[in-house]
Parts: structure tokens; sequence; C-alpha cells
DNA sequence: AAAAATGTTCCGGTAAACGGAATTTCCGGA
DNA sequence: TCCGGAAATTCCGTTTACCGGAACATTTTT
């Protein structure tokens, strides 16, 4: 299940999970049957949406094989979300990564006061540990990568998610202000969020930030796996790999930053 | 006006309004009230959409600075449509032959009997010919890249869109079946598209199919300018740069298509 | 501290969506 | 070419999910 709670507005809901399943399908498209048997809608609904979505360019109805795909205007929307420009940019970073270290690699960027997991690269190694689903949302500090994004804010920042957001980190162990104050020091000192088993406890992480020029963490890389590959010489390896690729993509964002690619304004 | 009818679906409708005011909005996220006073929306229905669309994560809200942006899923579903990858992947060559050349320079693709302006490149050559703006839709074959488009596809698709589609040429002169047949043989023949002042006449344009390993056209570079400019041998370079990027393409689309940008599945 | 602007919630009326069923279109087989 | 089944589309009476004015809360400005 995608995310847990539904419907605030249900056509809304029922939208999305429309075009999710256009998405997750066959890159010819759906057809009407597919959409009404995959989510448990009417014949009549699943259509009356599908053809509300084509209305406003969300899917692209083909006439000749009546089936539905992605439309342009999804597209130009996903090409307008600059924030996330970043996987695009990173994929290659992480693709070597996970090739190098044979584990799994992981980029966050920031979303509210929680790291959202944007991509996920696997390596090769036979015990994966997919912690993450690319997706999911972790409160600013729980986890390597997160505890990364957290420990680059700006002070006053830190200070508080660390005063005011105990409520959603709640549902972990030890991740009291306190604790959690500890760890931001601990990384701001080092450079890098080292998380020793504290989520799930057979396993490790290690995250670095990508600062912008100010200093501030606008995404975090980080690699896990079983804790015994992560002890002592060869953590010290993945944290010099992570931190070459995270400077490099540094340099790369505020490089590429200004010639923001700038498709024509449509409304 | 991006597209002239609205309203199957009220709600899809304005949802997606809203998301095109956010995309084309400042990147640190609109208010609720540009929301409201740029849509013409009441505050209680704009807060309810853009928490229905908050929900599922299309937008995402910042509870500090109370500010709407487009979220995560919105990428992840822009990633998603596979088709418009070419987009990216031509944009250098757009920007490239619209330096050289100081004309402007369009990507098309098609969608259904339509070409679709995916993309345009503006030369800075003082008179500028804006015919279409990125969105457009044009019935296959009316103007450069929508006949180039047309001309290379598979013979039985060409004779039903030259047989079928006349309804939705019927607004622009010219473009009768037969006049239309005779301008895919000579495009067919000559590996180009030449729209001489058939649309607006002070301008002409010329078009490029982007073959697949097939020989059918996925997408269509076209460059268009004033007639002067179209002339005899000048028309000739533009040709032979055209094509010489149009092959390009081809080639980065067919060695690129195979290692398809896996990102992890959500269901 | 008051005032203005913005954001959030409430709730009854109603338009808009719902969905079962009828109709039409499409497609594969004989 | 015709037929039968599956899919797509449309119809229409029912009802629910959305609407939006107004009250309330919060934030920002003066």
């Amino acid at each position: 299940m995608p995310d847990g709670r539904n419907a605030q507005v249900q056509t809304i809901d029922r939208a999305a999970r429309v075009l999710r399943a256009i998405a997750s399908g066959p890159s010819e498209g759906l057809r009407l049957v597919d959409v009404t048997d995959g989510l448990g809608l009417g014949k009549a609904t699943a259509h009356r949406l599908l053809r509300g979505l084509a209305d406003v360019g969300f899917v692209a109805f083909s006439e000749t094989t009546k089936r539905y795909a992605l439309g342009f205007e999804i597209y130009a929307l996903g090409a307008a979300a600059q924030r996330f420009r970043i996987v695009d940019l990173a994929r290659p970073a992480l693709a070597r990564l996970a090739a190098k270290t044979r584990d799994t690699v992981y980029l966050s960027v920031r979303d509210g006061d929680h790291a959202l997991c944007v991509d996920r690269c696997t390596g090769e190694y036979p015990i994966r540990t997919l912690t993450l689903d690319v997706g999911d949302r972790r409160p600013l500090g729980v986890g390597a990568g997160s505890l990364a994004l957290l420990a680059f804010q700006t002070e006053a920042d830190i200070a508080r998610i660390l005063r005011d957001d105990h409520a959603m980190r709640a549902q972990f162990d030890g991740f009291s202000s306190d604790a959690l104050g500890d760890m931001v020091r601990r990384s701001r000192a080092t450079g890098h969020a080292f998380n020793d088993g504290y989520i799930v406890s057979a396993m490790a992480a290690i995250g670095v930030p990508v600062l912008d020029p100010d200093g501030r963490a606008v995404a975090a890389l980080s690699i896990a796996a079983i804790r015994e590959r992560m002890q002592a010489p060869r953590s010290d390896e993945l944290v010099a790999l992570l931190s070459a690729e995270a400077e490099e993509l540094s340099q790369l964002l505020t490089a590429g930053g200004g010639k923001t690619l700038k498709t024509e304004e449509f409304s």
C-alpha cells in the first residue's frame, strides 16, 4: 500500500491512483479494464476519471488502441518540479557507489521536517538491506541520510526541529531531543552521519550531506549494509567514497543551477 | 488559455489548474491566497483541493512557510512518462540549432493522430516566428514538423490518417487528402518536409524526422523562419544541419533506450 | 497591542459524481 | 462475411461528496 491514509477529496485520491496505475503499467498504456480491475473501480467511474484526466492533458488516449498513457502535462509538471532535479544529476553517482561498494545506496532530500528518499540503487551483495523505499519519509534525524540532512541545516532550524518535532520521532527508540542533539553534534564535527543499528539492529548506515554554497544540506547520500560490513577500516573508505561523490554533486548543482532549463510557460 | 474546453470532472479540472499554477509559480511555492486569487476559487475550496493534493503527494506543504510546492509524486510520474524522455535528450540539439541558425527550432512527437510540440528553442534573429507553443497540437501533416512525423509512419497508418482525419484538418486550407498525400510522397522521397507558407503565408519551415531503428518517426525536429530566410542555398544548409542532429538523436535514443532508468516501483 | 491579512474549520444545500444497466463498438474465430 | 464475446461508451435516477459562505484561528503588519 503506497500511503496508508486515503481520500480527503475522493476524486483526487482516485485520480492519483489511476495515474500511478498507468505510470507503473506497460509503456504502451493501459486499457479501461486494466484500470477498473487494478483499482476496483466501476467501468463508468474509471471511464469518467480517465476522460477527465485526458481533458486536462494528464493522460493521452489513443483512439486506435483504446489505451491510456501518461500525457504531456504530467511530464511538464514533473519537469517543473525543480527541487528534484538532483535525482537526475545524482543517478550516475548512485550507480557508481553501488557498483563499487556492492551495497545499497540512497539519495534523500529534505521535505518539510522529513527526509524523503528520492532514489535508491542496489548493489550486488547478496544480503540486501532495503530499509527505505523510494518515496518513503522519515523524521529529520532518524536514519543516516536523514541525520546528515538535519545536521547541516541552519542552527536555528536544527534547534527548532530538536525542540518541536519530538512527537513525530516518538515511534523510534533512542531519538529523544538530547540523544539526537548529540548525534547532530558528532555529525557536524566529523562531516558525516553514522547510524550503528539504531533503527534495525543488524544493520548500519553512513550518510553524507550534499551541500549548497552556503553549507546547507540540500540532499544526502547514504549507504546501508549489515553491521559486519560497516566496521572500522571499511567504514572509513565508505565515508571517503561518499564524500567525494557528494562534493562532486555539490559542484554539479551550483554549476548547473544557473542555467536552469527554462521550458516555455503555459498558462 | 491552455486548453479551450474545461471540466468533464470539475474536481480534476480544478486540481489540474492548481497544479499548473504552482508549477508556474516561484520555486519556494505558493500560498493559499496566491492560488485563490490566481484561479478565482474560494478559500475553502482551494484549501480542500490543496490538502487533497498533498495527501496523495502531488504537492508538498511546508508547515513553517505555509507554502505549497510540487510534490515528489508529480516528479515520479513525470519521470515515468518515458515517451517524453526525448525532450531531455534533444534539448542540447535544439539549443545548438537555434544558436547556429538564429531561427526558432521545434521538437514534436506524435500524440494519437496529432503532432504535439514538446519543446521549443528561440534563436536570436530579431524577427521571430512563434507559430507553435509548447503543448500545442496540430493534426498530423499540418506543419513542417507534423508532416515529417506523418510521412515516416507505417504505410497503413498514413493511409488511414489521410482517409479518416479529413475533419480535423478542415480548419486548415490546402490539406485535403490528395494535397497532403502529395506532400507526404515528396517528403518521403527527399527525407524532409517543407512547409512553404501553407499555414502562415509569410513564413516557411523545414522538418526532419527522428527515426527509430525500424525507420518510423518517433519525433521531428523543425525550424521556422520568414520565407526570405528559407530560400535555395540556405534551405539546403538547414536541411543538412537538421538531418545531422536528427541522426545523432536517433542513435542516442536507441543507445539509451535499453538501459531505461528503472526507478524502483511503488505500487 | 490593535488591526489586517491569511489560514483553517464547520456545516447545511445541492450540484456533481456515482454506478448499475443498457447500448454500442471492437475483435477474433469460423 | 457473419457471429459471439469482450471491451468501451453512454444513460439516468440516486445519493453522496463537494461546495462555499461564514465563523474561528493564526500569523503578520502597523
